[in-house]
DNA sequence: CCAAGCTCTGTAAGCGCTTACGCACCTCGT
DNA sequence: ACGAGGTGCGTAAGCGCTTACAGAGCTTGG
């Protein structure tokens, strides 16, 4: 039905090797033949079969991506940029979204299926021992974004650097009583933006406050809720001798919920409560939120970048690439500054 | 290298033939057959490999999307449910993202490509007839997502009521001088919501104002940007003698910018301006931006329904699925409710 | 007791492409 | 005029899997 190497091999009267041999630019064709063959191919409107070129070739020009929720900004952005870089490189984009951490693992079943994609991409996952198995002996190219391990390319935020700068900046602000709000503590990102608060604590001289730090209760998104903010907020207002002056949390969606908390008790940000949050999601723009911003575009790009080169070249030796977040104030830690649209 | 049913073959002393028959659960084997073949694929670790199986199936088990820019809320809402569906029923999705109108072309050709996927998801792409013949001459099922052809499969919402719910119900408020803020023309659903708008007034016994529709003049995204809604709204207000009285933007982003627009001249929304957008993104509810939200997630999964069935039947007649959308009213239409988490 | 009719399994022909190998022919230099 | 070295192309062997066909061994009925 569809046309073959072999129909235009029978028009052009050569074999089908003379056919494959002008179709992929091969030298030592003569230039009478590779014109007439070309011109057939045309007319007839060939294709070549993706998956028989990936038998023969062994490679399927695909690379797969793994990770925790799709439906998240960071994601978006950075498979954005991701699939830029692959689409210039001729290669695809097989996405496998979980909605469960442990979702993760049946969609990385399938990504490692054997001659389906060229390389694996593994979003946002903490590298478990069982899991970093499953990747070396997939025997194929291995990238982690927004997660790392020893033996596998990375490319990452410097998280902790970032919960360094939040934290920083509320002291600056002459703040002492810091909350943190943290997502999920399986989240390696939350685990290291928490770490970087109690660094920042330490190093002004101030101990961590366990009762100033909430953990979200919230399943979900592994507790990167707006929900899970705000009762976590809720928790920490719920005795108002000892209430926070200022609060950092691991992400903007729980910054949000922690807003709307700390507005329903009607108290004043930044005044009575500093906020910060991590991602710049869209949102924080018109929210006035201070956050931290992960360059987004440059991740995606570094970690395809990695990932064909990789392919190419098996043998290198693994890099870590470590990206700087930047601190973006706004008016939930600046007196007179508008809400709306800012930087 | 990689394990294959040859090696199975070899261990167990069957055929390949045997193997492949146990594997792809073919009755007529011997139950002790079965049984030593599948404990030895397990030792060995046996994985498929995918190309061989997608050349000698003919099938891969692939979908292919193809949109026009990735980072747009609902598009990631509608693949989310998508690419649940199908990993449901064990199909994954290829992604094949552009940034501009014309980019998807290119896009369009890398997914046609034979071989490659089972079936292709069109999204929010004005269907040409050159689209269309390339789309009929790949000779595999497609289902067109918020546009649509006849002869093709598609999930659209009625954006056109959508388009005249708003507009109505800024009519209901009293308001007269309804301002229109289309995004690019050539954009179906900006189209669609247009004519609703024009609709409505007409049957309200009004006559649209040519001055008071402003299109988009941004290029990027379509036009659906929040610059694009802001320089469109700055535009309507240049003369203030005859200044709109309400705007029904297209898009919620442009809504936005036509928000600020708004609050720069110093005017209150909803008392001096009313105003509704389209599409719920999840600013909207902060904002507390009055919008029609489309049912992304049974866009998604009544999409990616369509389209296995089609694979599994490809000759069944083509059939149209229109979704109603929902007007979600915030307090740019409604005094006395608080801007902030609302429904 | 033998043909008919099972059940289980092997043989082999693909699926559509790539590529190592080798042959025929041509062009040179000597 | 002849061999060395190129060039252009065909032959055929894969890549790893599926599946039509047929044959071997068994059970069963008359």
């Amino acid at each position: 039905m569809a046309v073959t190497i072999y129909d235009i091999a029978e028009r052009a009267g050569v074999s089908i090797a003379t056919v494959s041999r002008v179709l992929n630019n091969h030298r030592r064709v003569a230039d009478r033949t590779r014109r007439r063959v070309l011109s057939i191919a045309d007319d007839l409107g060939y294709q070549p079969h993706a998956s028989a070129q990936s038998l023969a070739r062994r490679q399927t020009r695909l690379v797969s991506v793994v990770l925790p929720m799709m439906t998240n900004y960071f994601f978006v952005e950075v498979m954005r940029s991701l699939q830029e870089y692959l689409a210039e490189h001729e290669f695809d984009l097989l996405v496998h979204a979980s909605a469960t951490l442990d979702g993760v693992d049946a969609q990385l079943d399938r990504a490692v299926q054997k001659g389906l994609s060229d390389g694996i991409l593994l979003f946002s996952t903490p590298t478990t021992e069982a899991r970093t198995q499953r990747l070396r002996r997939c025997g194929r190219p291995v990238v982690l974004v927004d997660c790392a391990h020893p033996g596998f390319d990375s490319v990452t935020t410097d998280n902790q650097a970032g919960g360094y700068l939040a934290t920083r900046c509320l002291l600056d602000l002459g703040r002492r009583r810091i909350a943190l709000l943290m997502a999920n503590p399986a989240s390696v990102p939350s685990k290291d933006r928490a770490a970087g608060y109690r660094r920042a604590l330490c190093d002004a001289g101030l101990v961590a406050d366990e009762r100033l730090i909430a953990v979200s209760t919230d399943d979900a998104e592994h507790g990167y809720t707006e929900y899970g903010g705000y009762v976590s907020m809720q928790r920490l207002l719920a005795h108002s001798d000892d209430r926070p002056d200022a609060v950092f949390a691991t992400s903007d969606v729980q910054a949000l919920g922690a807003l709307r908390a700390i507005q329903e008790h009607g108290l004043q940000v930044p005044h009575d409560i500093a906020l910060i949050g991590f991602d710049d999601i869209q949102i924080s723009r018109y929210v006035g939120l201070t956050t931290l911003r992960q360059p987004m575009a440059e991740i995606g790009r570094q970690a395809a970048k990695l990932v064909l080169q990789r392919i190419e070249a098996p043998e290198r030796p693994s890099s870590q690439t470590v990206f700087a977040p930047r601190l973006i104030h706004r008016s939930t830690t600046q007196t007179g500054t508008t809400n709306g649209v800012g930087p």
